[in-house]
DNA sequence: ACCGATCTACGAAGTTCTTCGTTGAATCTA
DNA sequence: TAGATTCAACGAAGAACTTCGTAGATCGGT
C-alpha cells in the first residue's frame, strides 16, 4: 500500500469535509450532513473506495461500519495547499496569500490574527 | 457560451502556467517549454479544448495558430484559492495562510513582505 | 421463526479527462 | 512540381470519477 496519499478527488473531499465537522461516522450519518443530495449507496462507495486508498479507516466491529479520516484534518488541508502552491503559484506563498486576501476582503480583526500568526512564525525561527 | 469558467483541470493548468511564463505561443512552443513531455497531439488536443471552454483564445491569422490565456494569470489563480477555501477550508482564511505558511519555513524577509501586504490591505479599507 | 428494515458488497453505466494515431491540408525545399 | 515536413482536425481508446441498482447478509420486533 503507497503511505504517501493522492489528492483526494471532489467527492471524497466532500465527505471528508463531514468527518471532519462531525467526527467518526456511519455511512447514515454522513449521508444525513452531506449537502451534496448524494444518495445512501453513492457515499457508501465512495467511502469503500477510500477505505481502498487509505484516506479513511474503517471500524467494523459493529455491524454499522465507523469510518474515521486516517490523517488529521491539517496535514491534507497541508498536502492541498501544498499542491496548489506547486500546480498554480510557482511555489510564491505570497501570490497565495495575496489571491486569498483579496478575494474576501478581510475584516480588521482577521488581519490582526494574521499578523499575530506571522510573528509567532517569525519569533520561532531557529 | 458559459462566461464563467469552470476550474481548469490539471492538464489545462499545466498548459496555463507555459502561457502565463512564456506569453502567447503557439502549440509547438508550448510542447517545447512544458516539463511534462506530453506528446505534440496531445497539447493540441487540450489546446482546442481549452479554447472551446473558453480558458484560451485563439489567433488563427498565421498558420500556426497562437494561443493566448483568456483571463489574466491573477484572476485564474484567485479563482483556483478561493476554490479551495471552500472545499477545504470552510472559508477560513486564515487556517489557509497558516497551512501555506507551516508548509515551507518562509524566510524573514517573506514574513516582511506579507507584513506589507497585510498593512496594505489594512490601509485599503473603505 | 418470519417479515420488514437496515446494512454492506458488487457491478455496471455514464461522464470527464488524458493520451495519441491517423488523416488531410498547408508550407517548404530540392 | 514532386517529395518531405509541419500543422490542425478528428476520432477513439483507456483511465479515473461519480452515481446508483440490485443482491445478499444481519438485526429487530412480533
Amino acid at each position: 500500500m503507497p503511505p504517501q496519499h493522492r489528492r483526494p478527488t471532489e467527492a471524497e473531499l466532500s465527505i471528508l469535509r463531514v468527518l471532519w465537522a462531525n467526527g467518526p461516522s456511519t455511512v447514515r450519518q454522513v449521508v444525513e450532513r452531506s449537502e451534496s443530495g448524494t444518495g445512501y449507496t453513492t457515499i457508501l462507495k465512495l467511502l469503500q473506495i477510500m477505505t481502498e486508498k487509505g484516506l479513511v479507516t474503517r471500524d467494523d466491529s459493529q455491524q454499522s461500519h465507523v469510518f474515521t479520516p486516517s490523517q488529521p484534518e491539517e496535514k491534507t488541508q497541508r498536502q492541498l495547499v501544498d499542491d496548489l502552491l506547486d500546480r498554480a503559484f510557482g511555489g510564491s506563498v505570497q501570490k497565495l496569500v495575496l489571491q486569498a486576501l483579496s478575494g474576501r476582503k478581510p475584516s480588521r480583526e482577521e488581519l490582526t490574527e494574521l499578523r499575530k500568526l506571522l510573528n509567532t512564525l517569525d519569533t520561532r525561527r531557529p
